[in-house]
DNA sequence: CTGTTAGCGCATTCAA
DNA sequence: TTGAATGCGCTAACAG
C-alpha cells in the first residue's frame, strides 16, 4: 500500500493524502474520503520514505553493553522517560561487551538513521573516538568521560575512595560477631579487590584507584596479591573470589567493582565455606545458616543493586544516579537535536555510600 | 555525503560506485579510484535509501516487555546468536510491560522497516491479534501461544503441575530442621501462591492452573485466601508475600510465578521475621542468621534465575529453555524471511524442575 | 484549499 | 564493463 494508491482510491492527489496524514490544509470533504479509504485498506505510511525525505525520525538509538543489568536498565529508564515525554521513541542495541559490535551498531544507527545516539560506554577505543569525531548524528556518552562527545559520567574515583575508607574503618574495628576469630598473620586482616579491565576507565581504573587511595588515607595498603580482575559477570566474580579465598587465608573484606561481581563473590564465599565444613559436621538443612554464622568475610560492591539487596539483606555498596544520568543524557541529546545546541558539555554526577 | 558526490570526485558514475559497494562488475582501475575517494571522505552509504530501494534491511526487531530480566536476556541471546551467524543485526524495543507501547513499537518496526519481528509476548490483546493478522513483515511470538503468528512457547502448565506436586510432597513430609515447630491449625501447613495477571495466558493462567492441579493430584487444595497477584517485579512480590505473611500464620511454602517475584518474597520473609523478633532478643550482627535459622517457610519460583541461585544457594524453581526458544524463534523467522516459508508453526518447549 | 512536480540516496534496469 | 535513466514512497515547493 502506498500513498499513491490511496490517492487513486480516494480520487485525490497523493499530496492531499500526505496533507491529511500530516495535518496540512485539506477540506472536510476530502478528509472523509481519504479517511474511509485508509480505514478500509489498513494503510500505514512508510516511516522509511518519510525519513528519507524529512531527515527526521523522532527516534533515538541507545547502544548498551548488555541487556540484563540493573545499572543499564536504570539508565535506559531515564532516557525513555525523557524521550517519550518529548515525542521520541527509543531503540536499543546490545553489544554483549564487544567493542567491535559496538562500532557496528553505532554505524547502523547512524545510517539507519536515528536522530541521535546515546552510548552507554565501557571501553572507548580509537575506533570509538574516530566515530565520535565524524558522527553524522549527535551522540551523548553516558558512564564514561570523553572529550569527543557530550558526556555524563559518575564520580567513580570519589566513590572508590569513599568505599576504601569505609573498608579501612571496618578492618580496623574488631569484627562484629567474634573478635576472637580474627584472622591471624596480620594486624587487621586483609582487604581484597576484584576489579575489571583497565580499558574501562571509569569502572576499571577510577574505582580501583579511588579505592586504593581511600585505603591509603587510612594507612592501609592494597596489596597486589589481593587483587584480581574479572569481567562484568557473576561467574567471573565467583571465579576471582574463589581464587582469592583459596590462595589467601587472611582476607576480611572482598571489595568488588560491581554488585554483579559481588554477587559472584558471595556465591564463592558460600561455596568455599561449604567445602571447609565436612558434610557430616552439621545437618544439611542448617548448613547454610552455619556457614553464614561462621563467615567473617564481608563483600562490598558498587551499584546498589536492588535485587541483591532484597535477597541478601544488602551489602555495602555505592549508589550512583543512573536514572538521573539517563535523564540528563537524553535532555542533552534533545538539546542538540532540536535546538542545535553547539556548546560541548561534560557532566559529572555524584554518589551516595550505602552501608 | 552521497553516492553521487563520491562518483563525481572519483570521476565515475554513481552506478559504478553502487557496484563497487555491492560487489558488481567493475574494473580494478575504477575500483581503486573509488576506494581512495571513499577513504578520504569517510563516506558511508545511507542504509535508509538502500532499504527503500531493496526492501531488505538485514535487520530484525525484537519487542521485549522489559530490559532487566534474565529470562528476556536469555531469549535475546539465543536470537542474537542465530541472527549474527546469518548476517543480521538485532534491534530491541522495550515496552515496560505496557501493551499500548508494545503495539506502537511493533508498528514502528513494521514501517521503519525491519525484515522481521520477534515479539516476546506477555499479554496478547485484540490489538495484538489485529496487528499480527495484518503485519507486513513476518512476526514470531515467543513465550505465548497464538494462532495468529508462528509461535514458540513453553510448557507452563506442565511446569506448574510439576511444581505443585513437588510442593505437595514437601508439605506432606515433616519439615527438615524442626518438625516440632510445624505450624498449627492444619495437618500440613499451607501452600500459598503469588501469581500474575490472568491476561498473561502463559504465566498468569497456565502456571497457576498447573500448580493447582499438581497440588490437587496429591490431594491438596490451593485455597483462595492463600493466593495473591503481583506484577512482574520484586517489589510486587515483596508486597504480596508480606500481605500473605501478615494475614495467615500457617503458611509453609510460598510459590511464586516468577523467580523475580520469589526474590521479593524472600525479602518479605526476612523482613517479616525480623519484625517478629524483638531487636533486643539477639545481637544485630547475628540477627539475619537467627532469622534464617528459625524460618521454616520455603519459597519457590519459576525461571531458574542464576543470580538468585548464586546469592541464596538456590530455591526450587523450573528451568525453561529460554535461550533455545530464542534460537528457534530466530530460525523460524529467518525461514520465513529468506525462504518464504508459508506453513504456520507452533512449537512447544519442555522444562526441567530444579530442586 | 488543491494538484503537479521535483527530489531525498540508492540499486537496478537498459542500451551502449 | 559502463553510465544514463528510472523509481522505491514520501514531502515540500510551487503555481493554480
Amino acid at each position: 500500500m502506498t500513498i499513491k494508491e490511496i490517492a487513486q482510491l480516494a480520487g485525490v492527489s497523493s499530496a492531499a493524502v500526505s496533507r491529511y496524514l500530516n495535518g496540512g490544509y485539506i477540506s472536510e470533504e476530502k478528509k472523509d474520503q481519504i479517511r474511509k479509504v485508509i480505514e478500509e485498506t489498513g494503510y500505514q505510511p512508510s516511516a522509511q520514505a518519510r525519513i528519507l525525505r524529512t531527515k527526521k525520525a523522532c527516534l533515538v538509538g541507545v547502544v548498551v553493553p548488555k541487556i540484563n543489568s540493573e545499572t543499564i536498565s536504570r539508565v535506559t529508564a531515564g532516557i525513555e522517560q525523557v524521550l517519550s515525554s518529548r515525542g521520541y521513541q527509543m531503540l536499543l542495541a546490545s553489544t554483549d561487551n564487544d567493542p567491535v559490535k559496538e562500532i557496528t551498531y553505532l554505524k547502523l544507527f547512524e545510517s539507519y538513521p536515528v536522530d541521535g545516539i546515546v552510548l552507554i560506554g565501557t571501553v572507548i577505543t580509537g575506533d570509538h573516538r574516530k566515530f565520535l569525531k565524524n558522527a553524522k548524528v549527535p551522540v551523548v556518552v553516558v558512564g564514561q568521560y570523553t572529550k569527543y562527545a557530550n558526556c555524563i559520567y559518575h564520580d567513580d574515583h570519589g566513590a572508590g575512595k569513599a568505599m576504601g575508607k569505609l573498608v579501612a574503618a571496618r578492618l580496623k574495628s574488631p569484627s562484629a560477631g567474634s573478635a576472637d576469630t580474627a584472622p591471624s598473620g596480620s594486624k587487621y586482616g586483609k582487604a581484597a579487590y576484584i576489579g575489571v579491565t583497565k580499558e574501562d576507565k571509569a569502572v576499571g581504573i577510577a574505582r580501583e584507584d579511588g579505592f586504593r587511595s581511600g585505603l591509603k588515607a587510612e594507612g592501609i595498603e592494597l596489596e597486589p596479591e589481593y587483587i584480581r580482575t574479572a569481567d562484568f559477570t557473576m561467574d567471573a566474580g565467583y571465579r576471582a573470589a574463589m581464587d582469592l579465598l583459596e590462595s589467601r587465608d587472611d582476607i576480611r573484606i572482598i571489595s568488588c567493582a560491581t554488585d554483579t561481581i559481588a554477587a559472584g563473590a558471595i556465591e564463592a564465599l558460600l561455596a568455599h565455606r561449604r567445602k571447609e565444613i565436612p558434610r557430616s559436621a552439621v545437618g544439611s538443612a542448617t548448613r547454610m545458616q552455619y556457614i553464614l554464622d561462621h563467615s567473617e568475610i564481608q563483600v562490598t560492591g558498587f551499584g546498589d543493586n536492588q535485587f541483591l539487596k532484597a535477597v541478601t539483606g544488602g551489602i555495602s555498596t555505592v549508589h550512583f544516579g543512573y536514572k538521573t544520568s539517563g535523564i540528563r543524557g537524553a535532555e542533552l541529546l534533545l538539546d542538540v537535536i532540536e535546538r542545535g545546541e553547539k556548546i560541548p558539555i561534560e557532566m559529572k554526577l555524584g554518589f551516595r555510600l550505602v552501608e
